[in-house]
DNA sequence: GCAATATACTAGGACATCCAAGGGTTTGGA
DNA sequence: TCCAAACCCTTGGATGTCCTAGTATATTGC
């Protein structure tokens, strides 16, 4: 990234919007183009702690979800409907992780068409090792103040209640 | 994506960082996640928009950007520091673009290692009519409360000023 | 004036995401 | 019962992002 910029971007590109007549639409468009760039400097935070780990976000956002399962193991599908990305994508983190021996794939009991993601016990140590680095690096040292954190947990829900995510 | 979840996986997430130890965290942990999945959630849209245009938000952004500029043109190097995207992403875009002949890549007139990337005047013209479209399908319906997006400007801004993103 | 350092862009590689397609397994209705 | 529709996972391809190196051009300092 190298040096700040002397002036905001985003605010720019805010007055921008206004000045060519799309006011009623400026603010909405600063919002969701600051929850891009926030969501770019967060992964590359979490990245940089994970690396150390041989682990990138998806392959951690993996583990961390079969070391909260009671049998430390889930269907694909499963997994790709609970981190909300394509199944596709969760077929490649676990070519990756199996490489690493951090997880294995055991056929389903009973229905045949799925395979089931399962922790190892290297796999379920470094999810833990992982999480302690993450909270203590980048969710306890988030610059979000405690009140406006409420407030994104509040925004941003109702946002993905509105778009589908889930029915809660 | 699929059908609406029955729970919020965040949510359960959060409890199970509670259930852990690890509740002092427990609460950034969600809303950095709620970034993270909106952020997927709008940049769904905005590619879904910008598909039948032949754009992604990537080429999209820097069509807008020269859009803007004076004179529309930018060196790359300017591009890739006001767009806050490592400089191979740039050249990327610009390849692509080139190709599409929404812009032209031109010698800097003093400067010999500089490359300034021109719009084009077909490039101007899909640029409009993109940022109408985006406008009104997708920061024209974004599903946030006037007051909840005044509310991300404000706090998206503090983060990214922490951050380091400008000086402002 | 010239060498050392800094800056600008690009080439190649690693990852992640999505989409479209294909092959195997189950389910359900005729 | 049996075949079509639905479901699950994987392969292959297109994009985007970043990193590391390498080439070319400017600037700096001696």
């Amino acid at each position: 990234m190298g040096t700040p910029l002397p002036r905001d971007p985003i605010a720019d590109a805010r007055l921008n919007w206004e000045r060519h007549g799309w006011a009623d639409v400026a603010a909405p468009m600063a919002a969701i183009t600051a929850i891009m760039r926030t969501q770019q400097i967060l992964l590359g935070r979490i990245e940089a702690v994970l690396k150390p780990f041989g682990l990138t976000f998806a392959r951690y956002e993996l583990l961390a979800l079969l070391s909260f399962a009671r049998s430390g193991a889930l269907p694909m599908n499963k997994a790709s409907a609970l981190l909300q990305v394509h199944p596709t994508s969760v077929t490649n983190a676990v070519d990756r992780l199996e490489n690493a021996e951090l997880v294995v794939r055991s056929p389903h009991p009973t229905d045949g068409r799925t395979t089931l993601i399962e922790l190892t016990a290297e796999g379920r140590a470094l999810a833990k090792q992982a999480t302690a680095v993450l909270n203590s690096e980048v969710f306890g040292r988030s610059g979000f103040a405690d009140q406006d954190v409420d407030q994104l947990i509040r925004i941003l829900g109702t946002f993905r209640r509105n778009a589908g995510d889930f029915s809660d």
